[in-house]
DNA sequence: ACTCAGGTTTGACACCGATTAAATTCATGA
DNA sequence: TCATGAATTTAATCGGTGTCAAACCTGAGT
């Protein structure tokens, strides 16, 4: 009944962990995808999503995909708060570099408890999103919503505040760090080539141009203000 | 070959932790105590121990017990460091309190990898003894030999310096903890009841009683001073 | 020397999380 | 409509960690 009096071990969590983040999308997350994220076969992940199926975690359509049951989404959402807490706890107590704490959180999360996760709330200030960004989620399981966009589909000259890196892929967030890439800083989109070509943007320091790919995972606010001025303003 | 490289899980790590801790004496641990101490039953354990002999993790000897090979003495040492290590690091950086630590440090001492003992041993300032006074290993494997007495078995009149509470209980340790019987406090043994009965001893601030079970697990470095006046300096 | 109790191991089994190989389903284009 | 190829599931199996019950050692006392 209680999330927190179940005996759910660390694979389980990590394939809730995975499949919730796969699926929220809408689209339900697929066996295959699931298999490639937790390095394991897709067979393997076939079989594991009947067991959660039977523990009433996921909803599992043979042949379709698997979401998360309210249980599961559940059970995720604490997975992933303390994911991006200790996230937070990492870099801010412990000294780490932000392309760093995402395999060292990704050890942890399933082996601490709810004190443990009260105390790094504590100490760090109950931020509301981890280092990169992404929210957390709240105490109660409670993922709350931000009116976070994607760069790469505003119009050119939007200006904003990069609220998040979207990756975990350690080289692209060292490299972003960089740049001074990174929630807080002031962006304005200069220019996207063609099919998928060099994105240039636009810091308080520098005008940066970027892969497409790279460009993809940053997310911003745009400002308020209705202005779309590309230039710098003299 | 290197041990940080070999495939260990938790249930291997916490079964070379507590067959070292019980092989410290000298004595082979046996199957029922170690079962015991994982709540395990012995038939489990059993079957366990020959798992780790045939890794060359235990020296077993089949109905007398097992103790660790150069090779499980290594990693069990390793589990223990960070143990203690996170122990210290959950007083001094989270704000826990000396009888809470154990289980956290417990659940992280088989999670945590090399970067991450580091972190926590630089953090806390390379501390050689945890909050209960236990002796951490060095980050290369010797544990280092302490001249830390069993204050019960001392003559009365002994006075010296607390060095270690050697229990893993709670209770025990948040009691002792009231009285201010610390490592670092002074302490002189006053008297001891016959027959495992009270055990009265003197602080800088008060004189107390402690059952026998108790006061046996007070280890402390006596004085230098041949001297063992039992009562106060006029 | 023998018995007996406690400690220990073995046997038979179960569950979990994997694997590989084979079978199955599904969407799609000819 | 039907063949095809990709995605998915099933079957058979494995290693790890446990259980219970039964068999087995061992040492101490008569």
């Amino acid at each position: 009944m209680n999330p927190e009096t179940q005996d759910l071990n660390q694979a389980t969590l990590h394939y809730l962990d995975v499949i919730y983040r796969l699926s929220q999308g809408g689209e339900p997350a697929t066996t295959n995808v699931i298999a490639e994220r937790l390095g394991v076969t897709p067979s393997g992940a076939s079989i594991m999503l009947r067991r959660l199926a039977r523990r009433k975690l996921v909803q599992l359509t043979p042949y379709k995909g698997a979401t998360l049951t309210p249980q599961g989404i559940k059970v995720a959402l604490r997975t992933i708060r303390r994911h991006r807490l200790l996230e937070v706890f990492l870099i801010q107590v412990m000294g780490f570099r932000w392309h760093e704490v995402d395999k060292h959180a990704h050890a942890l999360e399933t082996v601490i408890d709810q004190e443990f996760e009260d105390r790094i709330d504590e100490i760090t200030g109950h931020p509301t999103r981890c280092p990169h960004g992404h929210v957390i989620p709240t105490r109660d399981g409670v993922m709350p919503a931000v009116p976070d966009v994607k760069l790469v589909i505003q119009p050119i000259g939007t200006a904003g505040v990069i609220r998040c890196i979207d990756t975990d892929k350690p080289e692209w967030l060292e490299y972003f760090g960089q740049l001074g890439l990174m929630p807080g800083a002031s962006i304005t989109l200069k220019s996207i080539a063609p099919y998928g070509g060099a994105v240039t943007v636009a810091t308080s320091e520098q005008t940066i141009t970027l892969g497409y790919p790279l460009a993809e995972v940053i997310l911003i606010e745009p400002d308020r203000t209705g202005d779309t001025t590309p230039t710098q303003s003299a």
